[in-house]
DNA sequence: TGGGGTATTATCACC
DNA sequence: GGTGATCCATACCCCA
């Protein structure tokens, strides 16, 4: 596959800069009607706090006095993109635009402070306190949000200690933030946004750095959210999908991303990518690192194979990798379980499979349907917080437990628990887990609806 | 061998 | 409560 000329990327740099100046002077105008405005509305409501659950509105039909910007990206305009060779003149407004209709003018004061604060050197994620997955997870009614219109495809609860925001990326290139009321004092908030102008694939924030979250689109944008002015700036953009992407355990600047069936390493320090590896035959579904050999990291694909890489010994092109897990069909995701010990594969061939990295032949196969059809996104197996839980999505609006076991010689999954609960309106297809508060599992369906399961 | 056609599947807005 | 629209997945089948 080819890469944008060179030429065309210092171009788009240069006018992304000018972009984000432009940007910069029409967000500072936003922020002085959109305190007009919240002014406003305070002194006109006896009620401090924003609604609960405020009627989802596109922009064009938003309420008359909220702070609207109306984000068209160049394509929906029949413009080229941006960073197209062929782009004659600037474009009016760079796809990196000013937040579109944000559900409430929160985020920058309470939430944006808490991840600002968050900033400092992050703790080590946890691990498992002798939690029983299956006994104790219970979804309480108040733990259901609609965060973005449509179909969900990446959800990720961000890296804080002590708070729990979820974000979700969807079909139309929305990204919304759901700051989680777990005190039940009413004081929660959906923020909606449209950085992207595709579907966002992955969304990613490093524990060392949780103020500086990255999204990716099938559009082929990489966007970084400036969460004290609460906008997102396009990092990198290119004329491929991108389907997934990853950061570097030890270096939060280092993004991993699949591009197409490229394997790229984008460094933001240097502001462009720097390697490109041709690591598979079609796209790539997720990339992994293992948590403590951090050149170690897993891909998988649709090319029915998930594979191993050192990225010590990886060469650009026809990169060999370390170990090919071959799959019956696509394979969704490849994660190492939270002690590098273990490989868990989710694949379009009905499997769930376990590997021991030690030794690969040491491995399981669960049988799951995993036939989520066109509507839903696929299913991908996460591990939880110790290395004996998958969480899984089932197509009875269920999640499954697969249970699993390591030893010297042998490896055994078995289907541990089906949690089931009347709160759960939709199949959870996507999942995540918090870094930091073990048993707090946010799971994502089609509608744009996401499931916080937490602890009893 | 590869391109076109199509079956599959759940959710939600609208009536 | 019934139903049409969705349509950036995927795999399979068939035919050129």
């Amino acid at each position: 596959m080819a890469s944008p000329p060179e030429a065309a990327l210092t171009d788009y740099e240069r006018r992304r800069e000018e972009n984000i100046r432009r940007n910069d002077a029409i967000l500072a105008s936003l922020r002085r009607k959109a305190a007009d405005l919240s002014a406003a509305i305070q002194s006109s409501s006896s009620s401090k706090r924003p609604k609960k659950q405020q009627p989802r509105a596109s922009p064009a039909a938003a309420a008359p006095g909220s702070p609207v910007v109306l984000r068209r990206s160049l394509r929906t305009r029949g413009l080229p993109p941006s960073g197209s060779s062929s782009a004659a003149s600037p474009p009016a407004q760079a796809p990196a635009s000013p937040p579109a209709a944000p559900r409430s003018t929160r985020f920058s004061s309470s939430l944006a402070s808490a991840i600002l604060a968050a900033a400092s050197p992050g703790s080590p994620p946890v691990r498992d306190d002798g939690f029983d997955a299956g006994a104790e997870l219970v979804l309480r009614p108040s733990h259901v949000r609609r965060v973005v219109p449509d179909r969900i495809l990446s959800v990720r609860i961000l890296p804080l200690v002590d708070r729990t925001v979820v974000a979700a990326g969807n079909k139309l290139g929305n990204v919304g933030f759901w700051d989680v009321d777990e005190d039940g004092d009413g004081a929660d908030g959906v923020f909606e946004y449209l950085p992207h102008r595709g579907p966002v694939g992955a969304i990613v924030a490093h524990p060392a750095m949780p103020q500086k979250i990255y999204s990716c689109s099938y559009g082929g944008e990489i966007c970084l959210m400036d969460v004290e002015k609460e906008n997102f700036n396009m990092i990198h953009l290119t004329d491929y999908p991108i389907f997934s992407l990853c950061q570097a355990p030890n270096s939060p600047s280092c993004l991993y991303f699949g591009e197409g069936n490229d394997l790229k390493l984008f460094d933001e320090r240097m502001g462009k990518v720097s390697v490109t590896w041709n690591s598979h035959d079609n796209r790539i579904n997720s990339i992994d690192f293992h948590p403590e050999n951090t050149s170690m990291l897993a891909t998988s694909s649709t090319d029915g194979t998930a594979r191993i890489w050192d990225l010590r010994t990886m060469k650009e092109k026809e990169a060999e990798s370390l170990k090919v897990l071959e799959h019956g069909r696509s394979v969704q995701s490849a994660y190492f379980s939270p002690s590098g010990r273990m490989v868990a594969t989710t694949s379009l061939d009905d499997t769930v499979r376990i590997f021991s990295v030690d030794n690969f032949d040491n491995s399981d196969i669960m049988k799951h349907n995993n036939k989520t059809g066109r509507w839903l996104s696929t299913f991908k197996a996460i591990w939880g917080w110790n290395d004996t839980d998958l969480f899984i999505g089932n197509m009875g609006r269920a999640i499954d437990i697969i249970s699993v076991d390591l030893n010297d010689r042998s490896l055994s999954a078995t289907k541990k628990a089906c949690l089931e609960s009347e709160h759960m309106t939709a199949i959870p297809c996507r999942f995540s887990a918090h870094p930091y508060k073990v048993g707090h599992l946010a799971c994502a369906s089609s509608g744009g609806k996401v499931f916080l399961w937490t602890r009893v």
